[in-house]
DNA sequence: TCAATATTGTTCCAAATGGAACAATAAATT
DNA sequence: AATTTATTGTTCCATTTGGAACAATATTGA
């Protein structure tokens, strides 16, 4: 709970980052406040330069990594609904980035892969994120990005298992 | 690279945590997929049972956190779009959950500033989300958490000076 | 075997969202 | 002082979003 003042109002007398430390969830707080610093621009680039929105570069990503998944793998590797899911590949089917095969066994199911130019596309978006990701991590020294690296990967092999 | 198979259908083949390690940008991909662990299940269960908006509890969050803020800060804090926060100020003056005052020395802003009543129930919303938080980062002993802790601290101040 | 239940992916619809243009005010520049 | 530029907060509008109901198929269990 921080003094601010609008009596001076040329100086910025708030500082607008206590709640990192003063906010009850803090280490949650934190992770949003870095995920969302790290998708916001970039996600808007992306659209502008692209014209993908979430639901589809998520999809793109998902297939660069992974020979086939069906939609609903894809929806829960990313945690989105099946139904955003399902329009994104309508129409990057379309577009050619991905293809998608009907199962023989399973006949419900379609088994979704990438092609070239969704892999193409893909390395140009990636490399999008992975510029951001520098410069928001910029601040860590090698050994302190490498100790971060571990605690996420490891959280986050906690989490997708919670998530199950 | 994964092999996944769609010819057993009856067995998870394909192992939905390899792009953890496989992404290009790992470090960037763990951090979002932490956050959107901790916030879209919490979110839903926000909404069901208060009735809140992101953007409405975004700003009932921050305004616990700092005496008066401006609609300005909250956009900035929140990273979110001045038009959201806008529509949240509203909505929640009219719920008496918080207060507008219009300043003296600048006419075009206005101080927000949290009610009793807004602070209860963030106490409320606070909860849901330190429960969560914890969940997903039980998988880490105690120094491991701290160390995480200290690691996105820095990171997050790093990351709000480059947002300036 | 047949009915009941679950799962996959889709469509529908109402709500949330964010960009852009805007009015009001303030600050900077001439 | 007058003009130009920037800032705050709002409204408008088109798009994105996600819950819920659904059809088709698969699985379970009586």
């Amino acid at each position: 709970m921080q003094k601010t003042t609008t009596a001076n109002p040329t100086a910025r007398q708030t500082d607008l980052t206590e709640i990192f430390d003063t906010i009850e969830y803090s280490d949650a707080y934190r992770i949003t406040y870095l995920a969302n610093s790290i998708v916001f621009p970039t996600y808007a680039a992306i659209k502008r330069d692209f014209g993908l929105v979430r639901a589809e570069y998520i999809l793109l990503a998902c297939l660069s990594h992974y020979d086939e998944l069906t939609a609903r793998d894809v929806a829960q590797i990313s945690m989105r609904p099946r139904n955003t899911i399902s329009r994104a590949v309508h129409r990057m089917v379309a577009e050619q980035l991905i293809e998608r095969r009907h199962n023989r066994v399973d006949k419900r199911e379609a088994s979704l892969t990438i092609t070239k130019k969704g892999q193409r596309l893909h390395k140009r978006i990636a490399a999008y994120l992975t510029q951001r990701q520098e410069d928001v991590f910029a601040g860590l020294n090698v050994q302190e990005r490498q100790e971060l690296s571990k605690l996420l990967r490891k959280t986050a092999l906690h989490t997708a298992a919670l998530n199950q």
